[in-house]
DNA sequence: TCCAGTATGTCAGAATATTGACATGAATCA
DNA sequence: TGATTCATGTCAATATTCTGACATACTGGA
């Protein structure tokens, strides 16, 4: 009786508890980030930049989830930080590709292996069998909401 | 060769792809709460107090996954717009119980339904049977995410 | 009883992200 | 060619959330 036909159960709801593992996650992840002197926004675009060099600012914000105004300062802070560099010159466009500095690669090293540590808890009870089909379900949910 | 043997691999990292829904969602949910005049919190902070009538501040801001502090802002909007009405003396301790009034249910009601939508939308290609794995995958990992 | 530990509400300041806006460069098309 | 559309970088203002801090109230044990 507490919520009308078309409500939403929130003890049974995908949405709910979709929030809840993601909160929980990046609570996780600060935890074991913050003694770095790193966020979560930070640890990512470092880890998306070593995976894919070159990516422009507006790429890189939206592989982390955020707006590109927000990475751009963020880029600023890591570029005085000597920890990426950006190229003077457009290659094509205004997109200014970027890169890790070796100081770069080295903090997200030590960041790398510690969120690791923060998923492998997250998965530890979880078969291999069932991280693939949760990872499956997840692809499937993510293409369902972009369209 | 673009990430060290303890890095993580982003395309398919469960914690990268539970960001991605999870942002999606979050996208989706505020495109069809922002022509209602509703965040996101907003939104969540009614469902949950419709459904668990008398919860405190605290204890929104934990249903809901953002600090007390914030939930004490938003509160003081709602409470200001006539949406919630909170008791003026603590039934124990210095917990503050707030309840729904009938213009919140009301907002209330219309928001659900879209939010419905969208998660309807999410999950339109997973069968009750893959739902009710996602379901029990996903809390697993908040509760190896608590421990 | 007293005291340490925990939970809550709340204020203030700082950090972070978002929206809005504008100029620039490329691509598409009539 | 010229015009339109789209993507990008960036600045400014706003909004939202968080961290830090403090007082208050309950709880449990010495």
């Amino acid at each position: 009786m507490n919520q009308g036909a078309s409500g939403i159960e929130l003890g049974t709801s995908l949405g709910y508890l979709m929030k809840e593992v993601a909160s929980a996650l990046r609570a996780a992840m600060e935890a074991v980030l913050r003694p770095l002197g790193m966020s979560v926004t930070h640890y990512s675009c470092l880890e998306l930049l070593a995976q894919r060099p070159g990516l422009s600012n507006s790429e890189l914000a939206r592989g982390t989830f955020v707006t590109r105004q927000a990475m751009n300062v963020l880029l600023q802070a890591l570029e005085a930080d000597g920890l990426v560099t950006r190229s003077a010159q457009p290659a094509s466009g205004r997109a200014l590709p970027t890169q890790l500095t070796a100081a770069g690669r080295a903090q997200l090293a030590t960041a790398s292996a510690a969120v690791k540590g923060v998923e492998d808890r997250m998965k530890s009870h979880l078969s291999p069998k069932d991280q693939d089909a949760l990872r499956a379900m997840l692809s499937t949910c993510a293409a369902s909401l972009r369209a």
